[in-house]
DNA sequence: TTGTTAGTGTGTCATTTGACACATTTTTTG
DNA sequence: CAAAAAATGTGTCAAATGACACACTAACAA
């Protein structure tokens, strides 16, 4: 719990009243590595806090190749936005890579939760501005960046993310090979030895 | 205005005057190809709409290369929502690249529209919401996938940029040099016929 | 109109990458 | 613990790429 109050603190200063009736909205569940938050094809229905954790968006090419689309780590929201939102039937899949803590907050909660008062609709718009703000960063991170420059990125911003995710993944995230991927590894030791 | 109009209904059916009430906030103006919307440095106080023509957004490496960093085709929402909603200098730059029609809305016309009521609040939080949608999408296009790949996407979501934007800078935009883009384009028309 | 500049097309060559094959190591599972 | 499965390390080779050099063309301004 302590990530997420931190994080709704950050937004914006609320008493413990506020903080207690924005927690009745949410369901805290611990899930084992390997568990699907939500699969391709389904509606999702709920935004995530990932309170500890990664997870792993991934989907399918054609060709039947996973393809990662995106690791989180806490703390975070997630969800598939487009689904929740205009409940489309997802196209990507999204797995618990670890053992995660998180907190569910369902559409009808949300729906609930806006429409209480101007000052909860009006915290909520600012976290999705929050998090459009860090799409955006994320896309500059990506942009017009050789694969290599995107792992070290990666490893300085976020080096727990290498700890715990496969080097295959890791691979496929930054849209290259897994042999490619450990030649870049191997030279950054080879530099630093 | 047109385009305008016609997003303000896609989002939600609203009467006469309540049209008028939006647009009371903007502010339309031509601007000519090459004029700076914003610029690297910056606070940006203001959100774009783009009813006709071509944005540039880049922003210069340590090394002095000009990097693009997103196209934009109208009709779009653009602004560098960092710098807009956090007071923050912009890291990047916003150049018209055709002869364009912008709306802008300033921050206080901003600030007035969302306190106004619960109503208009809401409908920006859902413009947010979509433009989300919109840039995870752009990510999900962008992500994992090869230059060519990236390159064939652009040439059938996106057509009227490649009539517009130099080669060069679609190179850019893919991080890749404009010798290999060429030689992609060349391989396309030695195919096609 | 005529320079001037920006943009594009092309060839060469060193370097990087992907694909494949297989050895080795680590992790999982019965 | 032992076997199986998953993940990683490594070599080879063909293909793709970046960097450079320079010719050619289009767009623009004096």
């Amino acid at each position: 719990m302590e990530a997420l109050r931190k994080y709704f603190m950050s937004v914006e200063d609320l008493s413990a009243g506020e903080m207690d009736f924005l927690l009745s909205h949410i369901k805290t569940k611990e899930i084992p590595k390997g568990t699907p938050l939500f699969q391709e094809g389904d509606l999702v229905r709920s935004i995530y806090f990932l309170e500890s954790g990664v997870l792993h968006h991934f989907n399918y090419t054609p060709e039947g190749e996973k393809k990662t689309l995106r690791l989180r780590e806490a703390p975070c929201f997630c969800t598939d936005l487009e689904s929740f939102s205009t409940a489309k039937r997802s196209e990507q899949s999204c797995v618990a890579m670890t053992d995660c803590t998180i907190h569910e907050l369902t559409k009808p909660k949300y729906d609930s939760l806006i429409n209480t008062s101007m000052r909860w609709s009006n915290f909520v718009k600012t976290i999705t501005e929050l998090s459009l703000v860090k799409v955006l960063e994320e896309i500059k991170e990506i942009a017009n960046k050789s694969v290599r420059e995107r792992y070290h990125e990666l490893a300085e911003k976020r080096p727990g993310l290498l700890q715990v995710v496969p080097l295959q993944t890791i691979a496929s995230y930054l849209g290259t090979s897994r042999e490619t991927l450990h030649r870049i590894r191997r030279t950054e030791i080879l530099q630093n030895s």
